[in-house]
DNA sequence: GATGAATGAGAGTTCATTCAT
DNA sequence: GATGAATGAACTCTCATTCAT
């Protein structure tokens, strides 16, 4: 491919992420991708053949990008299990709040059926490999519950943290509008380390 | 209105909520829904005004369901705080397992820009002074963590609970597909409640 | 059906059958149809579900459209075998004369598949029987080729006079252009009549 | 021109009587041909100049096809006027059995208006010529009837031995099976001949 | 109250053709 | 001579909504 070929391909990428994160995979326009990406929509079809395929390249890309963050946002080489609830606390929230199309895409792809998520198999078995392990040392150590193993502690973080940016505007109705404001947005975190024990 | 029209009307709605719930308010059809409930498309726009308003009213009957469950699930006079935490996480677990129109409406109001999520205001006011009133009897016995405040610990309890449902397409592919095995399914109510040091 | 349903389903066939017989199916366009029909294009789908079953009922209505014209055009009742011949070139030279989209359609159905073709099981079979009773007559007076077979009979006749036409502007060039002059058009029937001994 | 674009130049040609053959002109692709030719699609444009003029090329092309297998399967020298109807029958029919692509051509020509076929003057012109000095022999010799002329003769052997073959969809259907059976491949041939009077 | 008929805007996708290298 | 990249118009089909009875 071409270097021209290989930026009109990224820019597709790029703004088809922003569209399908704004409006989801039926929403999501194919004409408004092209136009946001000043491209010609039949480029589209050139390179991802149609608008499912391209969803995929962008759920895809989206565990890329998540990946990646992960990989800057913690230091796992210097975190103890004393310090992992916290570190991973900090960092999804961090994450979630600063890049939204990340839980909005996952969020998306679950409601809409699912038929993508093939594409994310092991993409973050690396990552979830060196967190287990300093896990397994609290584990050892007792510092974790016994009957508590890695993929339900996991399974926690990501909940609390993604489910306070995905159901915000539904919770601020119902539940309470304060869990929201800025204040407490600093410190929820803090709050659920210490209901996990942490 | 007449007993016909009041018919009509219902059959619309609990149609809609299926139609919506599976699809969305974008991927929803009008069509579809007036098929499903055996009326004249024009019956919809006679009673709902449009798409947009029986959404509305698709949203506000699903948090009257939740309300109504919430009542015959729990019962929440004779439960002590010690047992709070291992109730509500059973309660929520089996009602989106039994009823997963409920999160799912939830979540597409969520994405698809919470402009309906106003009607929500103050329905589940009642329920949650309760079971605050159990809740803060925990505190005060510091059966709780003291930093934790009462919106943090129902939005803890609503997130595992959710996120186990709504993200369960993409954590089996880039977590771990056990967590929803049935064995799993059973006992991951058990291990988030030491988690969260029930 | 109402009334002005009907009328409007009626329109689209008769102008499908126009545009389908100059274009065929991959070349006529649904917009033309609609537009030729004055119909909003919508209706062609909600009448006719797609541009292929659309195309079906034009082939279907142009072989009910042959047998009619045959039931006039051919007084089965009163042709004896000797005159059999002469009346069917008359008639089917007459009829693709007259009415070209007929053999246009057919000859389109040909080459582009066939795909529809079934619809046509047994439209004409009465009508055969009636002509092969005559032509059984002339058999058994030893009028015909003991051993030509009414099907090679009829087909024979549908050859040459569909033919004529179906070929017209490439047999101009190749072979002659006198073939289809007016003075020709005339007597091509005669001596085509001679041919088959008539 | 050099070897490597005529080459390039016959390859188009080539696989576009393929595609136009099996499609037409409008359901023929442009991208298709390139693909089928192994050629980028750009060589079309630079040796054809668009699709309309390939579309002529093809025709043509296919009629040379015609006239060189004309001359291999009829050996004109050694026919009397006798064997002629029998040996242009078998010639024709075993010609399109074999290479349908070259009554398919001639149909859609004459279908989509006929605007190339002025490419085809005079190229079978010799052919005709030593064909009719046969049958010329033939009226001499009263064996044929008086007032069928040669075109005639050679327009009604086109006739059936080209109808058996471009509509059989239709007629199978419409007509009888029957008549394309193996059995009936066979035999038709000699019928038509008992019909003409051979 | 209820229904069938109609509409206009827009959705995804394809294609002949041209541009740039 | 040859190729990959790009385009704009067009095509089939759909949908929320309104009209007429």
């Amino acid at each position: 491919m071409q270097k021209r070929a290989l930026e009109t391909k990224a820019a597709i990428l790029k703004h088809a992420v922003d569209e399908f994160s704004e409006k989801g995979l039926h929403g999501g326009r194919v004409d408004a991708i092209a136009e946001r990406a000043g491209v010609n929509k039949q480029r589209i079809y050139a390179y991802y053949e149609n608008k499912d395929k391209l969803f995929e390249a962008v759920l895809h890309h989206c565990f890329l990008e998540i990946r990646q963050r992960e990989a800057e946002g913690l230091n796992l080489q210097s975190i103890t299990y004393k310090e992992l609830t916290e570190a991973l606390l900090d960092n999804y929230f961090k994450l979630h709040r600063d890049f939204p199309h990340l839980w909005r895409i996952i969020a998306w792809e679950n409601l809409e059926g699912g038929n993508h998520a093939h594409v994310l198999t092991n993409i973050k078995a690396k990552f979830f490999k060196e967190v287990q392990a300093i896990f397994n040392e609290g584990k050892k150590a007792s510092y974790f519950p016994e009957d508590v193993n890695f993929e339900t502690y996991m399974f926690t973080v990501f909940s609390v943290t993604g489910f306070y940016f995905s159901n915000q505007k539904t919770l601020k109705h119902s539940l309470s509008a304060k869990l929201f404001t800025k204040k407490n947005q600093q410190n929820i975190s803090q709050q659920i380390l210490s209901l996990l024990g942490g």
